[in-house]
DNA sequence: CTAACTGCAAAAACTTTGCACTTTT
DNA sequence: AAAAGTGCAAAGTTTTTGCAGTTAG
């Protein structure tokens, strides 16, 4: 048995581990999903898989999504126009989201947001375990281009 | 004319200066919406101003949030779940909510998240416009209920 | 009176489910 | 061989849309 190194050879081996067995869909998507900082939809997973796996469904898509969020091994950035996942970082952490070309980054932060949480605990009273934080805005580089034209870019489609 | 006071007639007094009409329906749902500490969900809102007006629609109830949203008098906790709307408050500010019981509170901060947001800016360079934080954890009701039993709550169905 | 609003029914968008077939172990 | 996973098609859930009829201003 081996012990391969970075997080798809970890996952393949919790995944063995737990008895979940490794078929070319399942370790196509795990691949995509760990390894790209897309934050990629549900969409979008699936159409990069069929051009390998052209009998890809959706049904897998969304089974493995599910399987993979049941282990937090994959968070699901819940926006109800378009759900995306993030499959590199397990944590909660805060995503930032271009309104002008989509595209999603995995913010970085210190010691603010757990004032944030302490501050939040102590005045509601609440006990907080997770969190989802999103902010949107533009990109550095949508910043660079709206200062020349103004730029509208179309959502994906659902075929 | 009149220039009532609070927010449901500043709210009425917008809306007609924009020439929008009020209609029974429209009031009621305004009514509900900004004077609820309950953040209701469309569902909610639709079975509520049944009551009252039994001939209320779902398109109806999308129509009049849609409106509102655009004027940015309300603003959609958008769950993949389960989409609620908080009236109250136009700005952007923090959601708790409970994963036991399902309540939504506000929540109050102080500096923290101006520093978190100034944060995020520095290390990505995004312009951050709007935001929605959402925090899921315990209400203090659940987490006394919670000492004594494992009280399990089922989520509301449509009609 | 007329522009705006309502509400029905149908469509749309994304996700979930049931089940027969296939593949991994 | 058995258990698990796949993929089709159908159903589910919430939101959106088109349009004929109704109503507020």
């Amino acid at each position: 048995m081996s012990f391969p190194q970075g997080r798809y050879g970890q996952l393949l081996n919790t995944l063995r581990l737990k008895n979940y067995r490794m078929t070319p869909q399942r370790m196509e998507l795990l691949r995509l999903i760990i390894s790209s900082d897309e934050h990629p939809s549900a969409a979008q997973l699936y159409q990069q898989i069929k051009i390998d796996f052209p009998t890809m469904s959706y049904s897998t898509v969304y089974k493995t999504l599910d399987l993979l969020k049941e282990l937090s091994e994959v968070f699901e950035i819940g926006l109800r126009e378009d759900n995306h996942y993030d499959g590199k970082r397990p944590a909660p952490h805060p995503h930032l989201i271009c309104t002008n070309c989509q595209k999603i980054m995995d913010g970085e932060t210190g010691s603010s947001i757990s004032d944030l949480i302490a501050e939040l605990e102590r005045a509601s009273g609440y006990r907080i375990l997770r969190h989802q934080l999103i902010f949107y805005g533009l990109c550095p580089n949508c910043q660079k281009k709206l200062m020349v034209s103004s730029v509208v870019t179309k959502p994906d489609q659902y075929p």
